[in-house]
DNA sequence: CGATATTTGT
């Protein structure tokens, strides 16, 4: 038999970034018990870390080839616990930051936490306290069903720790994400304690709602009204990127200005989020200086250069900082491929992303949302069919925006009946989806089925809340217009509409755009059609001469017109009796 | 002791 390793061996190999595997994790454990060193309390803290390997281990994806025991089985070796073991365990777990081990959305390693809590409050020796809180709000913050944070929030409050800075930020965090904004703000506005996080929190909160207003108003009111804080770069990234929002370049330049002047640290983040300002804001100029003045940049600092050129149309420049980069993640290659798609460069963005297979850089579901759109644009049903094969190969999450662009590509590569199945198939739909969906079956002249799904659509409430606070009526207009182009003498396109304002809200506006439907309802819309030849729409107007083989096309259709003479009178009959 | 933060998309 070998020697047990000594203490200082174990206590490595227990806070090792990768936690051993399971069976190494019960040799260790068998060495402490005998060495003694698990009793309670011990210092360092072996339990704790012992507890915390243990949810680490069996979270971990690598061995999730042998069954894993339940958690509260390895822990329950380990029992009791005391409380710091159990926050040490949800500490570690809640920070061991992505989803690879667990579901989707952060679930599997957040169901661990939980799991961990509730063994905490059944073990009876210990009690969750001030420490315990922040860990596990910050894990309920990453899962989308709201359900379990509102308890444990239940809990701070029975608990009597809402005195607690630090669980009460951590709350207001939660509720910042998840819950309604409103509530984080009452929060704030009513706790007794309140710190420069409880700011940050805030003011991030409402820039990551895109509520850009409120964020900026709250970072004056702080400026000017808590003389014991003083932003920080956390701050002033909120502000920045909230500026940014707003578009207002005088703004953006007052914020620069602020920074500098507070003496607030410069870091690299901090002037990423101000070059992301100046491109929205409109300032290539200023974004670059920006960039250059950045010492050590980071992939966010050259991808916002890739945006910045490629927003302004510079493909040429935002291909250059690409080449130039020293690495590169999947960001900068889908902020490039975007530029091409928006720059109307749909082959180079096709080219891009054979190049991007040949780096074996892994595509990602914006990736494919960007060959779709190319595919859209240039009209190429194959190589759609190809990526729509190649996520349902890869087994990629078939998202809201995928699954729209999924069906957009079929509509406008001429398979409308593709569109459908798809839009049957997909789980979730929004005002996006059914739009794309209405638009397709009308341009496909398929008045009927466009008006039916309209209908359905309004049935379905599927509006009003579902974008900003009137965003969303321009898109239930867009779909109506397509509508009153095919077939203006439908009176119920007016009445649904009129209907979506009244449910809106927008009552006194409804006459006035029932107007503006009239008035497009006479206007005649050129009639069109689309011809699908080896994986290439052409598209025809009446009396189109766009076309490039135009000249053929029109002596073709000539001759087609003097056979069907030559029949008709062969057979004599006319030609309206046939059509 | 613990909480806040930047880049890609229909």
């Amino acid at each position: 038999m070998p020697p047990p390793p000594p203490p200082s061996r174990l206590l490595a190999l227990l806070s090792a970034r990768r936690p051993p595997p399971l069976r190494r994790l019960l040799q260790i454990h068998a060495h402490l018990l005998a060495a003694g060193l698990l009793s309670f309390p011990s210092s360092p803290d072996f339990s704790s870390r012992l507890a915390s390997a243990y949810a680490l281990s069996t979270t971990d994806a690598s061995s999730s080839a042998s069954p894993r025991p339940p958690l509260h089985h390895a822990l329950a070796l380990l029992f009791p616990l005391s409380t710091s073991a159990y926050n040490a365990a949800i500490r570690a777990l809640s920070l061991c930051d992505d989803d690879r081990h667990g579901c989707r959305g952060g679930g599997g390693i957040v169901h661990r936490c939980l799991s961990l809590y509730r063994a905490l409050l059944r073990s009876g020796a210990a009690r969750p306290d001030h420490l315990t809180f922040p860990f596990l709000l910050k894990a309920c913050a990453r899962l989308q069903e709201r359900g379990y944070g509102d308890a444990v929030l239940g809990h701070v409050l029975g608990l009597g720790l809402d005195s607690d800075v630090f669980v009460v930020n951590a709350a207001m965090h939660f509720l910042a994400v998840r819950g309604p904004m409103e509530d984080a703000r009452k929060l704030f506005d009513q706790s007794p304690v309140r710190d420069l996080v409880s700011w940050n929190t805030l003011i991030g909160g409402y820039v990551r709602r895109g509520i850009p207003g409120e964020a900026l108003e709250l970072f004056w009111r702080m400026v000017a009204e808590d003389a014991s804080v003083r932003p920080d770069e956390v701050t002033m990234i909120g502000a920045v990127s909230g500026c940014g929002q707003l578009r207002d370049l005088e703004l953006g330049r007052r914020l620069h200005g602020f920074v500098e002047s507070n003496g607030v640290r410069c870091t690299v983040r901090l002037m990423n989020t101000m070059m992301d300002m100046y491109v929205k804001c409109g300032s290539l100029e200023l974004a670059v200086s920006v960039f250059e003045r950045i010492e050590h940049r980071t992939v966010v600092s050259w991808t916002t250069m890739i945006v910045g050129y490629a927003k302004f149309g510079l493909m040429d420049d935002a291909r250059k900082v690409f080449d130039e980069m020293p690495e590169r993640d999947v960001f900068p290659w889908n902020a490039l491929m975007t530029g091409y798609v928006q720059c109307k460069q749909c082959k180079e963005a096709l080219a891009l992303f054979h190049e991007m297979q040949e780096a074996s850089v892994e595509p990602d579901e914006i990736t494919m949302v960007n060959l779709l759109t190319a595919c859209s644009h240039l009209g190429a049903l194959e190589m759609g069919m190809w990526v729509h094969r190649y996520i349902e190969k890869h087994r990629l999450v078939i998202s809201v925006a995928l699954g729209t662009s999924l069906i957009d590509m079929y509509a406008k590569c001429g398979n409308i009946e593709k569109a459908i199945h798809v839009f049957k198939e997909i789980p979730e739909k929004n005002a996006l989806t059914w739009t794309a969906m209405i638009c397709g079956l009308a341009n496909h002249g398929l008045a009927y089925e466009a008006i039916e799904h309209f209908r359905k659509m309004i049935d379905l409430g599927q509006q009003p809340d579902e974008i900003t606070m009137h965003g969303n009526i321009s898109l239930g207009e867009k779909a109506a217009m397509k509508l009153v182009e095919i077939d203006p003498s439908d009176s119920g396109i007016y009445v649904l509409l009129a209907n979506m304002y009244a449910d809106a809200n927008m009552r006194k506006k409804a006459d006035k755009v029932r107007a503006m439907m009239r008035h497009l309802g006479v206007e005649k819309v050129p009639g069109c059609s689309c011809i699908e030849l080896n994986g290439v729409v052409h598209e025809f107007i009446v009396k189109d001469k766009s076309h490039t083989d135009a000249d053929a096309i029109y002596d073709c259709l000539h001759e087609i017109t003097l056979q069907i003479r030559h029949t008709e009178d062969l057979l004599n009959i006319s030609a309206t009796g046939v059509v």
